[in-house]
RNA sequence: GGUCUCAUAGUUCAAUGGAUAGAAUAGGAGUUUCCUAAACUCUAGAUCCAAGUUCGAUUCUUGGUGAGACCA
């Protein structure tokens, strides 16, 4: 049990004696003291004054006194202000936590599993190469994994991806058209940006045809239904449908060149999955689930013959799920997987990491799947976040204007390969250690600005100001990380043993911080906000650099002092180690 | 037309209804005989507007304004 959740069980048992009225520990509000007045957490009292009839000066003096009574291992003094018990913590509490925990590399990870959750993320398009956009899906799905991972769930990390459909017809008649039987290794290009190159040249040769026909006295709405080019990419479709085999052939050649490129960028970002699917596959799914809603009632039939859900009680629109001419439509594929996925898996809660554009369909979705009573539908959330914007706006495949991933990455590893050099503070590193160490800094410095911001909101990138390497950033923790070690690896750290309890301002502070990591890691979890665990571990960094600035650990005041210093440091640094790493960011010994 | 999301220092971000709204960066001023200055210290600077609920509102409600997304 951690110090706030003890401080909660002694505060309602305290209530208890005192007043003969149980409080629910969740409703007793504690904080951290404010740096201004005098203790370590802070009980606030206005929320139970008026149910126990009494002024809030009164309860916190009653409350205090019976707490440092009654419980005088956990607490060695109080104070009142208006309506705050301000509380000290004995410093035993402190040197016992960090005696037990100092030399657990695994500290703040819960490894006994008790939940099953799939995450489902990245599910990319195969005529899009993966842009800023996507790795921002990317670094949260990961992240959201891991995070649920240390807080013991068993996660299968998933990827649906888009292989048909009329937007992949259009690269491949555009590569018939003018490839001329090119292929990425013809060109040395990577496979995704090869076959992306044809989907911008579809649209080209489309508007050109479309001003052609206008210019021939045709209506704009006709011409762009009539252009020839959309025309063969219509049949293109019915023939894959069909299975046409010259169709086929080239519809697995171009995907399996995207494949091939996207697998490059996903080991070049670090991502991974254990179980993908593809839409070629899935896209007939959940047919059968329209002939049982419609049993069930939850679906009608209109004269025409489409199937409909009315969503008006719930506040929204009525919604199609399937054609009149019996095709269905992409909700019902996506409750067919939903359906097929809960079956293969057994999962209770499934996370889906898709942009906030989707939010009206999510939420119909979860409604549609609750309504025909589909096992893990209560489970489903949607882990919607903001889009990746340029000052100029958004960023559009089919127009060109995009960050590329691969671009970005290498720019990032590129500048931290110039500051490193700068600094030249690694220079008996093999090219082998550099390489590896200009990559860690350079992604991570990537990854923490996409993953530090709350995820709903949205992000302007400006490509002409680089990302940061100072400050709120990766750089700055991984920075911390290897002055510790560096400390580390100077001083020999014994078994740490009790003698004097005075703790200095900062070595406190340092270790309260440090007792909170479990908790900001389960907080991250409920939240399913990875930039909870950024803030945390940047507030760590920053604490123990002030500390490290303030007083010396390989020469402290006495062999004791030097002890209980080094033994801060070793947990800072697996704390921030772990933190960074459910982050997807490693942290460098040396740098 | 309807629904949803967002709005906080010059800029990028924080703040389960709680004390004097925190950081970072940019700006100003400093710190290196001593564990890595990619660091540290000090300084200045903000809640879109208007009502309401409350002991207390950046947070909740209603109505505006602005930005974005979706549904038809």
């Amino acid at each position: 049990m951690n110090v706030i959740e003890q401080i909660k069980a002694s505060v309602a048992a305290a209530i208890t004696h005192l007043y003969k009225t149980d409080i629910s520990q969740k409703d007793i509000l504690v904080n951290t003291t404010k740096p201004e007045f005098e203790g370590d957490y802070t009980v606030v009292l206005f929320a139970f004054v008026k149910q126990l009839k009494q002024n809030p000066e009164a309860l916190g003096n009653s409350l205090g006194n019976y707490l440092i009574h009654q419980h005088n291992q956990l607490f060695i003094e109080f104070n009142v202000v208006k309506g705050f018990l301000n509380l000290t913590i004995h410093p035993n509490i402190w040197l016992q936590f960090l005696q037990k925990e100092s030399n657990h590399s695994q500290y703040g990870i819960t490894t006994t599993v008790n939940n099953k959750v799939m995450v489902e993320y990245s599910s990319p398009n195969t005529n899009k190469p993966i842009h800023l956009g996507h790795l921002r899906n990317n670094f949260l799905g990961w992240s959201i994994a891991a995070i649920l991972e240390a807080n013991g769930n068993e996660v299968v990390k998933t990827c649906i991806v888009n292989d048909r459909g009329i937007h992949i017809c259009k690269s491949m008649i555009a590569w018939q058209l003018f490839a001329n039987g090119d292929t990425p290794e013809s060109t040395q290009t990577k496979g995704d940006n090869f076959v992306g190159s044809y989907y911008v040249k579809f649209n080209e040769a489309y508007k050109q045809e479309v001003n052609a026909l206008i210019a021939d006295g045709m209506q704009k709405e006709i011409a762009e239904k009539e252009a020839p080019i959309l025309k063969a990419t219509q049949q293109m479709l019915l023939d894959w449908e069909a299975g046409k085999p010259d169709v086929i052939e080239l519809w697995k050649n171009m995907n399996q060149w995207v494949y091939d490129g996207f697998d490059e960028t996903y080991k070049n970002i670090g991502t991974s999955f254990d179980k993908i699917y593809y839409e070629s596959n899935t896209y007939l799914l959940g047919k059968d689930l329209v002939e049982k809603g419609l049993q069930k009632n939850v679906f009608y039939k209109k004269e025409d013959g489409s199937v409909w859900i009315d969503l008006t009680d719930n506040g929204l629109d009525e919604k199609i799920v399937q054609r009149r001419d019996g095709t269905s439509v992409y909700i019902t594929q996506d409750i067919g997987l939903a359906e097929q996925r809960y079956e293969e898996y057994k999962a209770n809660e499934s996370i889906y990491v898709i942009g906030d554009e989707q939010n009206y369909h999510m939420k119909v979705l979860k409604l549609i799947c609750q309504k025909l009573k589909l096992p893990g539908a209560d489970g489903i959330y949607h882990l919607s976040y903001g889009m990746v914007e340029l000052p100029t706006g958004k960023m559009k495949s089919r127009e060109g204007t995009v960050v590329d991933a691969d671009d970005i990455v290498e720019e990032m590893i590129k500048i931290s390969k110039q500051k490193t050099e700068e600094l030249g503070k690694v220079n008996d590193f093999t090219t082998e250690e550099l390489n590896d160490l200009y990559r860690m800094i350079g992604l991570g410095a990537l990854k923490f600005f996409l993953l530090r911001v709350d995820p709903k909101k949205r992000i302007i990138f400006n490509p002409e100001e680089s990302i940061d390497f100072h400050g709120f950033t990766a750089p700055f923790i991984q920075y911390t990380h290897a002055r510790i070690k560096s400390i580390l690896r100077k001083n020999e750290l014994l078994p740490l043993t009790i003698t004097d309890a005075a703790l200095l301002k900062l070595e406190k502070d340092l270790i309260k911080h440090l007792e909170l990591f479990p908790a900001a890691l389960a907080e991250a979890a409920q939240e399913h906000d990875p930039s909870k665990i950024t803030i945390y571990i940047f507030n760590t960094a920053q604490l123990f650099n002030s500390f490290y600035a303030q007083h010396s650990i390989a020469n402290a005041e006495s062999e004791d002092k030097k002890q209980l210093r080094l033994h801060i440091a070793q947990l800072t640094a697996h704390v921030i180690k772990t933190g960074m790493k459910v982050l997807g960011i490693g942290v460098p010994e040396r740098m």
